[in-house]
DNA sequence: CTAGGTGCAAATAATTTGCAGAGGC
DNA sequence: GCCTCTGCAAATTATTTGCACCTAG
């Protein structure tokens, strides 16, 4: 699991003048050889290990260094000294931790996310990281069961990553197939059916990609949840189709409940794509924000070319939304809560 | 603000086998004095000004004692150095951390605590505690205006207990009455009828209290928000009222919206009566949950009475639910992603 | 009188630093 | 040759402990 492949560009991540030295190298290479939470003094009995010569000072220095250069990040399980974690093709992310074994896993809630960025934003207070560390005792430590040795977060992140790329196609699939049946102008009618069927030849590769991914690890489908999103199991695109199925849904408010749909799913893919060093799980998320924010402009294009059209040919009036649902309000409700 | 009132228990808290001592009062009563989040040393600094002839390892020893004694908690805010704040009268909870100036802002969110609660449970996690601290840049720090005094939380805990109690309250008048309207047996109007007229009473009680609760502080409807709850803003029972509103909604389902909103409620206010220590806003929650739990098993029993009823005339047989609407549906599917 | 409680000084543990020598560019 | 890296030992910081003495119950 443990990659040793190489570290393309550990040499541009150098804060500017500093000069290449074998020890450091081999401190660096050491530490990335290992998965999980290491202690200072943990690293420091591995190098030793490799070579009695290099002090524990130097060990210090360089895990400094790594933290300025954004290889390693500085974790504090409250045990009162630090561990450190790689940074490097790994996502700021939180942590359950085991009192009893000492363990530590990681997880990632885009749900607990957005509370945090909901709290700050209520506070006007600029946040710059946030940590959320869950303690207790793990699984294994409560059953007796055997510690099953976690996958790499990577290849997690990846896989749920491409879960939900999944669901969300699907679902997209689904609310355009539906949109097709209920629109009435033909040109919307086309627009929809365009979606959909792109919606159906991207599926076909998502599908494609997650397979090859379970080759890369027979049990992964079996390991635990990594990435939390609520909203994404059954795709970001089923609230839109429950409201598709409400009646006296028209034309523009099936645009705009896509809209909708299609900005949520964009923001989503982005902020992790993002959010993540180079890797299969960024490129799926940054490939598939794109797309959604090109559907979203169409749409939006779209919307607007129709209401232009319907007030051309004298069509009821249509300014703001006349008619919200249940789910429009749920949201209005909910954003004001927020505050 | 600073509360000099008596501790009243503090000898009941006292570990058995424990002796007074005044040195040990005085530590005590320093720290409790103090606002914040102190460090040891902000404390022997403290101490050292009230008795030169205190050493810093009796500081250090009390801490640990007050520790045990549930009248301090240590909290860690990655310094390499532990703070404690009171833990006497006042609840768990989570803090924003200003890098510039090192104030720290306390917080409540329901939310989270549920997410994390699901976290936990999907990796079969035994939680115990759990900590969320946003590092950032606060309001007074990046805008430059006068860091604001903050009250102290246990009145806002009052504030927001009885602020979201009203909201509930208002809303569960609503519910209740448009289900008077709706529900086409006697008795169940009856019941309704009943409920909404207690929510009416209840309301006014703790409307009083809230006025009171001002005039302890002109200013503390101008300060933040400290306890975040989404789903209580507009009242627990906004949602069910919204679902009355769907047509096809017998008496039966009107009861079982009932029952889940109440129960929805009982949960929330039980959740956080139990963790605060003695206190106004304990009080609240507490009165709240148990006013809802007898709510909840009136509906029951008056639920399982009308199937009865119904059954034995020859009604249409109602075992399982026959009908959800998009509000029960979405609620399922959170309930499976969550996963 | 005796189990804690307390002061003092020393111990510990994690991490940092000063300084002189080693090594990459 | 210059500037950075490194080892070593000493310093620093936060916290704990051993031990003799003190004090409340």
């Amino acid at each position: 699991m443990a990659s040793t492949a190489a570290i393309p560009d550990l040499d541009r991540l150098r804060p500017a003048g500093t000069k290449r030295s074998s020890k450091r190298d081999l401190i660096v290479n050491v530490f990335l050889k290992q998965e999980g939470h290491l202690s200072a003094d943990d690293l420091v009995v591995l190098i030793k290990r490799a070579d009695q010569r290099i002090s524990r000072a130097t060990v210090y220095r360089t895990l400094q260094w790594m933290e300025e250069a954004g290889i390693a990040r500085k974790v504090d399980f409250g045990e009162g000294r630090f561990r450190f974690e790689h940074s490097y093709r790994h996502p700021r992310h939180f942590h359950l931790i085991c009192k009893t074994c000492n363990r530590s896993y990681e997880f990632l809630s885009s749900d607990i996310e957005s509370l945090v960025e909901e709290v700050a934003a209520a506070r006007a207070f600029t946040a710059r990281q946030s940590v959320v560390q869950i303690y207790g005792t793990c699984d294994a430590c409560s059953t007796g069961h055997a510690p099953e040795e976690s996958s790499n977060s990577e290849l997690l992140f990846a896989r749920d990553a491409l879960r939900i790329a999944i669901a969300t196609e699907r679902s997209g699939m689904e609310f355009y197939g539906r949109g097709v049946k209920l629109v009435k102008d033909p040109r919307a009618r086309e627009i929809f059916r365009k979606l959909a069927t792109e919606e159906v030849h991207h599926l076909t590769t998502l599908e494609a990609r997650y397979e090859e991914l379970l080759r890369q690890d027979p049990l992964l489908e079996s390991r635990p949840t990594f990435l939390f999103f609520k909203g994404a199991a059954n795709g970001l695109f089923a609230a839109g189709t429950d409201q598709l199925r409400r009646d006296g849904v028209d034309d523009l408010e099936a645009y705009r409940i896509g809209i909708r749909c299609e900005r949520g799913s964009h923001r989503f893919f982005k902020r992790y794509g993002e959010r993540f060093e180079d890797s299969e799980g960024k490129q799926v998320f940054l490939e598939f924000a794109e797309e959604e924010r090109e559907h979203l402009e169409l749409l939006i294009r779209e919307y607007r070319a129709l209401v232009k059209r319907q007030r051309d040919t004298g069509h009821k009036p249509l300014g703001a939304p006349k008619r919200q649902g249940a789910g429009g309000r749920a949201k209005a409700r909910a954003r004001a809560a927020s505050r």
